[in-house]
DNA sequence: TCCGTTATGGACTGATTGGTTCCTAACTCT
DNA sequence: AGAGTTAGGAACCAATCAGTCCATAACGGA
């Protein structure tokens, strides 16, 4: 009993998703957005309340979306080898950049960015951050050559490889040179066994 | 032959790294600048031309003092054991954490920011980075467990581990528990045996 | 068809952004 | 001491920022 909304609540996520991920949550301009969303402000404050409430829910989405493709990479049962499912989220990492995606990865973005100083964003990002983590402390489960580390040295290793993971994509935002962030894929590779 | 300056420009400088280093480039406004280092418009202006010409100033002097100082830890011919000197590099970041230093790496944050749409600024990151990574190089060949590794696999591992560098970092920078940054600090430790 | 309700879009707000202008102060050199 | 030159500081600038307001449009239910 009511006008109804003229656009789809997902589909502007989306878009709002991939202008935050271009420019970054303070470089991404309400007039960014607008544009980007198709929207007019009107109905971008009734639908999102504010600039940072859609960001958070832009986390979200991009925590369901590319956050959840990378752990059912991680724990893809067509790989048998852990290993070599930890090594296609690397691998693909550096193929978006080969393919002239050079925005890297949201959450990395975020955690040096807004996270700083406002503690929502940093939790969201925290959260995000550690399902991948989760991600690959289960894969590591699933390698040969892991099998016998202890919980603790595992949950270790995981943390560790997750931080290789944010300075790759973080390097590949900053467009540091095609060569670097290969040898970098390649060495977590050998360091995998 | 004219009215000299009031105010050491060495000690500006310093003052304006410390107010980057907290908000980073785009988050540091100018009445931020202008507090921070005790001077007024015209001053700031009349010597160092603008914001991102001080930023690229700063990241100089970044680069000539806590790049200098990871690199020349790095070298330190008091520690033989190349290993060790990178663990100390690694350690140092926790530490720094641990003592409620929640700023990051200047550098790794400006990689994630404005060296995304800025080439000067994206050159001095890649240029700061380099460095590090050339003293990691460094340091691996004086390590008796890397000793047998090729030149090109020792530069691909510098690579690597500058890349868990800016990873620790700019999660640090997220505020991410401390126990998972002390697990990558202590899993880089096994790594390198 | 008319009523109630919500969406829309554009005009508007006040604060803040980085940067400029210009008058005056302070210095050195002759 | 006076001339020449540059620093300092505050007023000022246009542009932009995120966010609000309100008249109107568009719909569902009765």
């Amino acid at each position: 009993m009511a006008r109804p909304r003229s656009f789809d609540t997902e589909d502007a996520l989306e878009k709002a998703m991939h202008v935050f991920w271009t420019h970054g949550y303070e470089g991404a301009s309400l007039p960014d957005l607008l544009d980007g969303m198709g929207l007019t402000r009107g109905s971008l404050y009734k639908a999102f309340t504010d600039k940072k409430t859609l960001f958070l829910k832009v986390l979200e989405r991009y925590e369901g979306q590319a956050v959840k493709a990378g752990v059912a990479m991680l724990s893809d049962p067509a790989v048998p080898n852990g290993s070599e499912r930890i090594m296609s989220l690397f691998q693909g990492s550096y193929q978006r950049v080969v393919n002239g995606d050079m925005r890297g990865c949201l959450l990395c973005t975020a955690a040096a960015g807004p996270s700083t100083y406002d503690d929502e964003i940093a939790r969201a990002v925290s959260r995000g951050l550690g399902e991948l983590r989760d991600g690959i402390y289960t894969a590591l489960g699933a390698s040969p050559k892991h099998a016998t580390l202890s919980t603790a040295e595992r949950a270790a290793l995981a943390d560790m490889i997750i931080a290789q993971y944010v300075g790759l994509r973080t390097m590949a935002r900053a467009r540091i040179d095609h060569e670097t962030l290969h040898n970098i894929v390649r060495s977590v590779g050998v360091m995998l066994g």
